[in-house]
Parts: structure tokens; sequence; C-alpha cells
DNA sequence: CCCGTTCTTGATGGCTTCTTGATGCCGGCG
DNA sequence: CGCCGGCATCAAGAAGCCATCAAGAACGGG
């Protein structure tokens, strides 16, 4: 396919939502420094309750976690976590032990350090898990272009006709998210798993709000959409193609 | 309505094919025996040069790596391989220095575990990489085409000789149904408890209306059916099979 | 603490899809 | 030959879904 054309596997990193789920400080502190120096941004919990709270509210594309938690098993976690999210998981644990090992990662876990550990092979190893996961989603390019609309995902910005858009947050996510899988129908749920997290799957109404103002700003005529479709009943769908 | 597709974490395995590259005869029966104790099948090779052959023949979904090997690097197996393919590869290697962690993780490797391991470790890192892969697996390309047909899953979307056509989600999930299992007559009380859930299993009349309306679709004489055809007095059979 | 932005939430009207009843066809059977 | 059960088709009304507007709440920055 699409033959790698990095020099360095390293240097061409991207920006990813990562979460620590960590009691201790200073291990807290030490993972996020070295997320944060290869551009990642950082969001921590120290419990499991208040991990999964953070983890549907941030959506991280990866999860570092410790398993001795003080309100209970990182393993708990996992399981939880892997109700609604297949995001890489990667455990940082004290105890060395073959059994805990297994245990976490048939738990749903995607790899396994060994405290005291390197920084170097912990990003290391969130490289392998992030460039897996990019790999598979889809169209990965910096720029998405489509009619006259240019999304810059590495500044987070959209042009129309040339002309600077402004969209919220929230806006900007819900695009990304539709034309990341063109053709594809992505449904209410889905949706509202990936903007809200999987407390919120039933109020399809948000979707409908957001969708209303995002036509606006990127359709010629919002009441009859070119590139954000209705699947009435199902979802909605960017449609890539021309015509 | 579809259940989530993660299945339970040691238990729903599959069998996989493995290539075991690594020079050491010991080391490659000790893997051998532990994988195809999980019912996998391990195809083995002792260089880079043959390593990169065997792969190539084999086509495995999981590939077990030791970096030092008599004719070459382990990292220039993994940069060739990466080449054109992306399956797992997990390295296993006698040097613990987070250098070379570092650098067989950013070659492409995606896991690194040192010497000597426990068997119960290398089996439970396998079976998180090809659970992930299977994972990614479930989105491959579903298309059905019959006539001038074509059913695209993936998309929801449905042609008639090359002409896109508009199915209502009552339609679409019947249709699939139907589909799904070629030649196999489907009940009345079958396609409403699918349709319409355990309730509604008394008003076959739901389905005949939404039929008479497929068949308008796709169907060259909806009087006269040629794949969805009624079974009197029994329910509905889709007719794959030409003539 | 104030202000502007963004999100949530409710109301409304239009449109699609589903349900439901009426009607007619066909084949089997008395 | 006429009746009857199962089926196909049609069409109207009901129900559910969607777009849009707007007001108040929550949030974040200065």
């Amino acid at each position: 396919m699409t033959p790698d054309p990095t020099p360095g596997p390293a240097s061409a990193q991207f920006s990813a939502r990562v979460l620590v789920v960590e009691d201790e400080a200073d291990i807290r502190r030490f993972v996020r420094v070295a997320l944060e120096s290869e551009g990642h941004e950082v969001s921590e919990a120290a419990t499991v309750q208040r991990g999964l709270i953070e983890a549907g509210l941030r959506r991280p594309d990866l999860v570092v976690l410790d398993l001795g938690l003080p309100d209970g098993d990182g393993v708990d976690f996992i399981q939880a976590y892997r109700g609604w999210s297949s995001a890489p998981v990667l455990v940082l644990s004290a105890r060395a032990g073959e059994a805990d090992k297994i245990r976490a990662l048939d738990a749903g876990a995607d790899d396994y350090l060994v405290k005291p550990f390197g920084a170097g092979e912990l990003l290391a190893r969130t490289r392998a898990h992030l460039r897996r996961r990019q790999a598979h989603a889809g169209s990965d390019e910096a720029v998405i272009s489509f009619g006259d609309i240019v999304i810059d995902r590495a500044r987070r910005k959209l042009q129309r006709a040339g002309v600077p858009v402004h969209l919220t947050p929230i806006e900007y996510r819900l695009l990304l998210l539709l034309t990341s899988r063109p053709d594809r129908v992505l449904t209410h749920r889905h949706l509202l798993q990936e903007l809200w997290g999987p407390s919120h799957t039933e109020d399809a109404h948000y979707v409908r709000v957001h969708m209303a103002n995002l036509r606006k700003k990127i359709e010629a005529d919002p009441a009859r959409p070119r590139w954000l479709l209705t699947e009435t009943g199902v979802g909605y769908r960017f449609s890539a193609g021309p015509g």
C-alpha cells in the first residue's frame, strides 16, 4: 500500500491524547513530562473511578494505567473501559510476576511494563501502539480537503474558499469523525459515544443541533447538504466522492 | 442491537498462523510448543533471509522474532517486512538495554520480550496482539452481490445496475437477514422477532408490506420475484444460485 | 468577578417511514 | 363452480425522526 516515507520512525510522530491513571504523584509527573516531551496532551487520574470518568470525558487515544490503585484493581478499570473503548492500554506495575502480567493482558491490556522503567522505553512502546492505531484509522493525512473546504488537522484549522472559518470543539471533532471515515455511516450511538462518552448514547438531539451548526458553516446550502448527509433512522455520512 | 464484537479475554481465542524466526533450536522448539498448545499453526526460520521467504510464503498473522540472527540484525528483518506487511511482530532478545528496545520498536516491532521469558507471558502477549488484530479485521469488506445488485455492508449502501438505491432501515435489515442465510427459509416468526422484537411475532402482515416495498426496489419484476421468494405458509427465502 | 463563547435543552414545523385497514389475486378444496 | 386462506398491493393516517430557532446554563479567560 502506501510505503512509509518516514525517514526516522520516531520523528514522524503526531500528537495524541493520553490519559495517565496512577496514584503516586511522582510517577504521574514523570510519565506526564515524558509524554509531553513528545507533544502529547496528557490528562491524569489517581483512582479507578476518576480514571473512567476522565476517559469518558477526554476520549484518550491511549491509556497508561497503574495496576495498584487505592480504590480498586487496575484490571477492573480495563474491564470496564473495554466495554466501550478499544484504545490501547499500557499497564505499569511494580509486580513482575507472570501471573499478574497474564491477568492484565487477558483482561484487555495491550502492554505491560514493570517498574522501574526508563522514559525511553515507555515512549518507544507508546509510539508503537499509537503508530498501529493510526495505521488503522482511515485517512490520517494532515490535510483533508473537499469542495472549497480545507481542514488542516495539524493546526486544527478550517478554511472555506480560502477564508478561515471558526469551529467550536464539538463541531471540529464531529467533522473529523465523519471525514476520517468517508462514505461510512456513523450511527447516532457511535457519534454520541465518541463525542459525549458512553453515558449519553441516547441524546440524538445533541448531534442534530451540532450537525445543523456545522452544516451552516461548511455547506453551500445547509438545507440540502452536499457533504454531510443524513441517513434517516441510522445516523450521518460524509460523502466524499464527486457529484 | 449488534452486541459488542470484543469477545471475552482468553477464552474466545482463535487459531492463527505464526512465524518464528530464531536461530537457537532450543528456543525455537520452546516457542513452537507453547504456540501450538494454543492451537496456532507454527512455521519456523533460522535466518533473516529465510524468515522473509517464509513470511512471503506463509503470510503469518504474527511474527515472533529473535534479534540476534547469524546473517544479520533482526531490525533488518523488521524494516524489510514492514515494507509489505503490517502483521504484528513480537521481538525476543537477550539484550535488555533500553537502546535496543527503542531501536526495535521504532523500526516497526510491536512488542519486546527479554530472555529468559515464561511461556505464559509470551502467550498472553500474543493473545493481546492477535485479539487486537482480529478486532480490526471485523471491518473487512463485506460486499454481497447477486444479479445487478451490490450490497456494500461497510458503507450501508445498495446499488442496482450501478445506480444507488435508497433503502429504509427496516428494508435494509430485512434484506441483510435474508441474504446472510442464502437458500434458507426464514419463517415469519423469525423475521418478525429479528426486526420488531419478541412482542410482535404475530403480525405477519408487517413483513408482507415491507417485503413488497423491498421487491419493488430490487426485483426486475416484483410480481414474479427472482431473488426474494415466498414460501407459502412458512416465510421467505433468498435464492442465491444462478437460474 | 465579569464577559463572551459554547453547550444544553425545549419548542415547533416539515418530512420520512411505519403501521394499519381495504381490496383483489391465486390456488386448493369441497 | 364458489368459498376460503394466504398473499400482494395500495393508500391514508399515525408515529417517529429531523432541521431549525432561541433562550438559558455552564464554562473559560481576562
